[in-house]
DNA sequence: GTGCTTGCAAAGACTTTGCAAACTT
DNA sequence: AAGTTTGCAAAGTCTTTGCAAGCAC
């Protein structure tokens, strides 16, 4: 149970039948693929871990889960407003994070700004509206990328 | 000078002009077009309204102006985490603008956040991050939800 | 005239869906 | 057995691109 892999697979399990829905073995996979994601992966990044680990997962299951892993609050989309669509874990801290994306090479780091979530909520919430769920983002050049005028790490 | 038709279409101009391009009718058109716009808009739309001023529009066409526009400050994207890509023509007001969007009816309200402006850029700037964008995007149910179960505007 | 622009249609990238077979419960 | 889930392939959606004709400068 403190097994992390474990944690989320019983979470999804039990999220899955409360919607009378199953567990098979191409879900499991896919679930044991968010594993071996980086901080923020792609469809496409996940569907290919999870075919190492079964190779009958298709693309179709795989676009089939991601509504019902973000639904199960496992993963969330992370937006960043670039081509792709992001996904993230989502961890069991429940820090607001900041995305900061860098300009030149995309990545993207999140960044603890706990007071942020509270000055957004304060502000909605004088609007009369009820807050499920805000992010900021940052566009910044990254320091590397300041140094060289390239990105060390840039993929 | 004073009519913002005027005073942005000029800018375009001498955009295009500072970079060896030229004005042409369908360009006009789609500048033109911007000012019909709701505060956040489409591709679509913003095609749909050009067509209407130049029935020669394509859709080949504005999709090659959108990164003109996008570059020469007149607008830009507003990603907000949904299906669809937003543009919003940038208003000569400098306020941080954060973005409220109605979970129920993906309505998009702007608000005035000057001071998560000075936070994001302050947080970002200890880590040696130069700023250059950042936006504040809030998930909400609005007012009308709330009440009712279904936003009155909902399109 | 030079070479940027255009519309068209085809191609791309990514995601969704209909269907019959297979599998979970 | 009942009803969900699957892979496949086709279809969708939105955006980009190659090309030859047209237009701005």
């Amino acid at each position: 149970m403190s097994n992390p892999y474990q944690e989320t697979w019983s979470r999804f399990s039990e999220f899955l039948s409360e919607k009378g829905l199953r567990m098979t073995d191409q879900r499991k996979s896919i679930v044991g693929a968010l594993f071996s994601q980086d901080a923020h992966f792609t469809a496409d990044d996940l569907l290919k871990d999870a075919q190492k680990l079964d190779e009958t997962v298709s693309r179709a299951t795989l676009y089939r889960s991601l509504p019902l892993l973000v639904e199960s609050g496992i993963i969330r989309m992370v937006d960043v407003g670039q081509d792709n669509k992001f996904y993230a874990l989502n961890s069991q801290s429940e820090n607001f994070k900041a995305q900061v994306i860098c300009s030149d090479c995309n990545r993207i780091e999140d960044i603890d700004a706990p007071f942020m979530e509270w000055y957004g909520k304060s502000v909605s919430e004088k609007l009369g509206l009820k807050v499920k769920d805000q992010r900021l983002q940052v566009q910044a050049e990254c320091p590397d990328f300041r140094k060289s005028g390239k990105c060390s790490k840039e993929s």
